[in-house]
DNA sequence: GGCAAAATGTGTTAAAAAACATAATTTATT
DNA sequence: AATAAATTATGTTTTTTAACACATTTTGCC
């Protein structure tokens, strides 16, 4: 699957859009609230409300890191290219996580792609003035720090969850991983994030195929009810059980 | 395999040694070199060295994290434990490199275990102390914050890795690490590195039998000459494309 | 609404890798 | 030096998963 700029006569992302109105960085993501009162307007100041559509790339693995991004309102894909087409889906981020600003900090090239699963305002802010804000602030560092560790942790379990489990632990770790992300919608069963099987699949190191045949043999098992993108989990305990099992 | 505490009834590593000498802290790693004067002396007062044996276990996953350590001579693997005994080697540590920091800095138990590869020497700096000088110093907070971009990169590389290689590829791309981060000795070909079998099929997400088996090929390839644990590199070349083509 | 394209579902076959078995060799210990 | 234990080596079988094929359903778009 291919994720093409909308439109390439312009800059990534839109600028002009409707009315939306975002709440300033501080009010969104406690990592802000370490910053002095010039800081923040410094901050503010240069922080841009930029679009994307559903399935627009955001930036690319290898691309010279510009920008740090904050999501507002959708959903994100990170992810690697692997080997011949293959996608390893690193992480899903919700509104107010932030990303890109790992090679920011590094001063390296983006280490992995960023597309929006779904319709997204992001506000992005330019990587010299994050990294200006980062050696000012001690305490800001230390904040980014504790996301950073955070990453780090997960990266190194999620390493051990795709090379050791078989695909049904693998898929039933995911979709453990996206209820603690997203939550269930109003009805408390539908997990409030509709993702193609092949998201799935390659959150799970595994075929879209397979990860078809198995999200199917989990309903049949009466873990799951499907209905088309929309799943709901019935049995919560047995799916830890599978995915702690491997 | 178990890697078991020598002596239970002392606490881990020892203390007591035969008269070795190591220099202070900022003259080994660069990132000490952005400490003040006096923090350099509350450093250095708070760094102890201690010694292990070979196989002995430095830390484990879970454990609270009591000390931030950096191996001063030896080699240090750290590794995950997986689903049945299976262990994943994170990383592989040459002197000089800093480990259990992660652990601190999130206030965090350990999210994963360390032994010595073979008989080491460690600095080991209380977490509190640690904690102090990265909160009171932008600088070496933020040099610590470099360091942990490095790792986070890494582990995500690894991930991809060891997911969507295929046996031989994963195994290529372990020789190739081993190469990168402790050379080759005095003979320009030979690794300066000597690991059990095991350990390298650890590292590459495969089972002892599979990563002898395709040594063995490897060395029948003509891209390697095998002498027990002592294994030369005749064809760095065919290896990286080995490893790159999966 | 109708069409094309994309996504989902399911069965079959082939490839990759683990598991198992057993022998040979090396290493550690007494 | 002798012995036991661990590691290395290699062949065989079984399990897991990818690859492939094709039908069906859903989705996007004019």
């Amino acid at each position: 699957m291919l994720y093409l700029c909308r439109d390439f006569r312009m800059d990534r992302g839109s600028m002009k859009h409707n009315d939306e109105q975002f709440a300033p960085l501080w009010e969104l993501n406690e990592l802000w609230e370490t910053l002095t009162e010039e800081e923040r307007t410094y901050a503010a100041e240069h922080a841009e409300v930029v679009y994307y559509e559903k399935n627009e790339l955001i930036h690319s693995d290898g691309d010279e890191s510009l920008y740090m991004w904050m999501l507002l309102r959708g959903k994100v894909r990170i992810f690697k290219e692997g080997i011949g087409q293959r996608q390893q889906i690193i992480r899903l981020l919700k509104p107010y996580d932030i990303f890109g600003y790992r090679a920011c900090i590094a001063e390296e090239a983006y280490n992995s792609s960023a597309s929006a699963v779904e319709s997204c305002a992001v506000y992005r802010m330019p990587k010299e003035c994050f990294s200006h804000l980062v050696r000012q602030n001690g305490s800001f560092c230390y904040q980014v720090m504790l996301m950073m560790a955070k990453d780090l942790a997960f990266s190194e379990i999620q390493t051990v969850n795709l090379t050791q489990k078989h695909i049904r632990g693998r898929l039933a770790e995911s979709l453990l991983l996206l209820l603690k992300n997203y939550g269930y919608e109003e009805d408390g069963h539908t997990l409030a994030m509709l993702l193609p099987r092949e998201d799935l699949a390659n959150m799970s190191n595994m075929t879209t195929s397979n990860a078809i045949r198995t999200l199917s043999q989990f309903a049949q098992e009466g873990l799951l009810a499907i209905d088309g993108r929309h799943i709901q989990i019935l049995d919560e305990k047995s799916l830890e059980k599978i995915s702690r099992l491997g």
